[in-house]
DNA sequence: GATGAATGAGAGTTCATTCAT
DNA sequence: CATGAATGAACTCTCATTCAT
């Protein structure tokens, strides 16, 4: 059996991830991390000293791997109007590749952000993107392509949940309506409708 | 200490809608909510039969809420481009006004819906204010005034996810954006955004 | 079976006493005691909250035990000279007869007094045997029998530990002794070496 | 990090001294030691098997550390009176210099002496002394200024204990009485109640 | 109808001990 | 000789559920 401090401290994080994504704190059970996890219930204790703990580095993890494709995106697009386009596009793309991600955020919504709240360091993790975005809405007027009164902030908080709610609401509304979410037409229908109602909210 | 059925029946219940949707299911004390029910804990076995059962109900009960007012929708609006916009206000005014309704719904998606699945009086209760879009967007083509190829399945999707996503992310984003979301401002640029995506798709 | 609140707390308070006194705070099993007390371990959580807790109520109920011979005492002795040598057959009596009380006391000690510490019902609760002695010390001053610069809490202090002392090492002194510390003999002779000791203290 | 056996032993030695004096055996952790001794848990187990016999050799050491002392006092006192006294002396001394020893003895009475009943090294380790003790009371009987019916393990018991009481309730009594035990004169005071209650046990 | 005492399975956590490196 | 990663049993504590009253 091979010894790897690095490779447990991984394992079990990943493991948190996928249990706490699928049952949200409460529900997710210790004894089913060090499961997956493939290593005994006392190592999370070592690493990680408490549920709680591992949950706050767990969402933690999750908020950097937004962050870091906002990284990307801040430093390649610039154009107010492209730039729209590609974080709604960016962040779809993002939220399908990552179905941990959608759930974690959606848990720790209704634990009403505690393990944010409590994390300085997340407090501004998304400072960077709505800087960003303030700046393109602040060019966009200047060259005469918004309106004057455009606010950042409606629009950093439009793109968001226009892309979030896609996935958030994946399990109740596809059922009901009979529908598949996965479909290319059904996705891009939702992508553009998120898209024409920023640009018209931006148009002068 | 009266003994009412009824009355200890009904407060069971209220005081499960406000348990489960402040913790979830997993979250959610049996003690607690007797607690806040005023009686005591064999009540909800005598009423409910289980913890499981009793949500199943609370998230029946939920939905119904929700059908109440879209009814009422159908039953009023007819034109097609104004029902969209009155679905938006509607839904908006309901959510506002029922915040436990949101999380619960919420909570359940991270369940993966097994409540609503496994309830079939659930599986059809979008059915009417679905028919009643689907009979909107088809009028709306016939009259000339929407697209020929406007789905409705889109447009019923992006109603009820925009309306959501105001609210499922009520804890996380405000708090690093740093806005409030109560402003009528904030809200009325939203519901703008929203409407105008929608109108985009089905506009010829 | 019999449901019985008072009767099942204080099955546990017996309990725990019991296996506090054998085993100290940390090697007290809260298994053990529940098994002793004759029920499930949740009903200690039930009424008592915590291990911590219920340890401390049986310092306390241990302490009230020893107190209530010494009120006994204050109200029937008041000669001088006779109260000294009552204090040390009472005690030794007691001693004798509560042998979890000797042990309790010992743990507590070796736990540098934490419970009693916190608990500001005990701070004063050998208040009354001290004022007792202090007052018999005073009238034998008074009355020329004793010196004039005796030291109430010197003799309280050596009537406590005198008595204590006898059984604190109960278990180590008499195997490497080879003595029996129950016989008659033993007994009377230790109580007449503590008697002697502080009589020829406080004599003029 | 030198690799030195000795060094690693004693190190561990005296910080389970440490660990077990403030602790108590259930108390005690492995962990700590280790901490202390600056070295790693493996190492315990290495050079002394397991948690159990580290103790037992703890205890043995301490036992001896007093076995010392007794050796020197039997070496160099011979007078039946003087000796009584000097025992007294010494063994307050060496209490007060060494207060890991009072508690180690403490927690091991409160175990009811498990490790020195099973250690035959130590059944006979104060046999030196009471065999001092012992020629002394009879010497002192001899020369006529012993009572003919002194039983020298009354003395020896009272010896003991009287040192001893003085520190077993070090924490408990000062606290409730509100007196300081490193003050001479209540050393000195309590010192000459042992001292005379024994010489009045002994004078003919 | 209503109470709350009691249960037992299982949760999070700790700890003496072992073992690959 | 030394490390510290890993284990598993046992510990404190919780909780949905049952049942005598």
């Amino acid at each position: 059996m091979e010894r790897n401090a690095e490779r447990t401290r991984a394992n079990i994080l990943q493991a948190a991830i996928k249990e706490f994504s699928e049952k949200g704190y409460a529900g997710a059970r210790v004894d089913c991390i060090a499961d997956m996890a493939g290593c005994n219930k006392g190592m999370i204790y070592q690493y990680y000293d408490s549920k709680e703990h591992l949950y706050e580095l767990v969402i933690a993890h999750e908020y950097r791997l937004l962050s870091n494709i906002e990284a990307e995106i801040i430093q390649n697009y610039t154009d107010p109007r492209e730039l729209l386009d590609v974080i709604v596009d960016r962040y779809f793309e993002f939220l399908v590749n990552t179905p941990d991600f959608v759930k974690i955020i959606m848990w720790e919504n209704l634990n009403e952000a505690r393990a944010v709240r409590e994390n300085p360091a997340l407090v501004s993790v998304k400072a960077p993107i709505i800087e960003c975005i303030r700046g393109a809405v602040r060019r966009g007027r200047e060259e005469g392509v918004f309106r004057e009164d455009a606010n950042s902030k409606v629009v950093v908080f439009a793109l968001i949940t226009g892309a979030f709610s896609y996935f958030s609401n994946r399990y109740t509304l596809p059922h009901v309506l009979n529908v598949d979410l996965n479909s290319p037409e059904f996705v891009s229908a939702h992508k553009e409708i998120i898209k024409a109602g920023i640009r018209n909210y931006l148009k002068k």
